[in-house]
DNA sequence: CATAAAATTAGAATGATTACAAAAATGAAA
DNA sequence: TTTCATTTTTGTAATCATTCTAATTTTATG
C-alpha cells in the first residue's frame, strides 16, 4: 500500500516523504473530501510534531502536480479530493456529508464551449440527502 | 428602472432602501459576477459614507431571499450573480473574465439523484477563453 | 414631534490561508 | 562516517475576506 503510494508520488514528480505519503493515504482511504484541518487532526495523533503548514504545503503540491483537486463546496474551508476524474459532488445541508456523484460524462460535453480550452470542471449540488430528507 | 427594482425587492420581502437598490442595480446592469469589493469600490464613489459591511449585509440578504446566488469560482473572494436561473460559468485563467454558460438544462437532470432534494446547483469551468487561447 | 424599529456604520474579532525564516531531515560525494 | 548542499518541515507572524457588535443614523408611524 505504502509502496504503491510512493510510486504514484514519484511518478508525478513528488518526492515521497513520510508526511506526503500519510496525507495522500488519508485522502484515498477516507475518501471523505476533507478540509486541511480534518487531515491535520487525524495525522497529528501519530505525528505529534506535524505542522498544519505542512498539510497546506503538501496539498498545494498535490494540486500543482495534478494528483488531487480542490472542491469549493464548503464556503469557508477548502476541501480536497484525490479522485481527479470528472465527477460531481453533493453536500447535504442536514448531515453535512459530501457525496460523490458519478455522472455520465457525455452530459458534460457542452455545445457552446468549442473555442474555450477547459482545464478544470466543477459540478456540485446542495440540498438534503436521502437520509435527511 | 429604479422603480422596477423597488418592486422586485418588495416582492421578495426586502425593504428597498437606497443602498439595496444600488447594489441590486449594479448586479443586473454590470452582469460581471462581482466580488463585494468590486461593488463597494464602484458605489462608494457616489455614496461616500458607504460601508463595506453594508454591501456584505445586503448581498447576504439577497441570497437569503433568493434574488441572487453565490459563485465560488474564485478561490479567495465570493462572487455574486443576480441571475438565479440554472446556468454555468467559465473563468478564464488568462484575462480572469467570468463568462455565463447558457446550457441545456436537461443535461443537468441527473439519473442517480432521485432521492436527493436539490436546492442549489453549481457548475463552472476554468481554462482559457477564445481570446486568450 | 416623539418614538420605536430597521438600516447603516466603524472598528474589532475571527478564521482560513500564506509568507517567511529557522531548524531538521535527506542524500550524495569524499 | 563526515561533510555539505538541497529539500522538507516547522512555528510564528502576516494577510485578507468575512462576520460580529455596539453605536449611530435613518425611516416609518402615531
Amino acid at each position: 500500500m505504502i509502496e504503491r503510494i510512493q510510486n504514484l508520488l514519484r511518478a508525478n514528480g513528488i518526492k515521497p516523504s513520510h508526511h506526503r505519503i500519510k496525507v495522500y493515504q488519508y485522502l484515498i482511504e477516507k475518501r471523505n473530501h476533507p478540509s486541511v484541518d480534518m487531515i491535520y487532526q487525524e495525522l497529528v495523533r501519530n505525528i505529534p510534531t506535524l505542522s498544519k503548514t505542512t498539510v497546506y504545503n503538501t496539498l498545494n503540491l498535490f494540486l500543482e502536480k495534478g494528483i488531487a483537486v480542490m472542491i469549493t463546496i464548503d464556503e469557508n474551508e477548502t476541501r480536497y479530493d484525490a479522485d481527479t476524474s470528472l465527477h460531481g459532488h453533493f453536500r447535504c445541508n442536514g448531515c453535512e456529508e459530501i457525496y460523490d456523484l458519478r455522472l455520465d460524462t457525455s452530459a458534460l460535453e457542452w455545445e457552446s464551449l468549442d473555442e474555450f480550452e477547459i482545464s478544470e470542471s466543477h459540478l456540485y449540488f446542495k440540498g438534503l440527502c436521502p437520509r435527511c430528507h
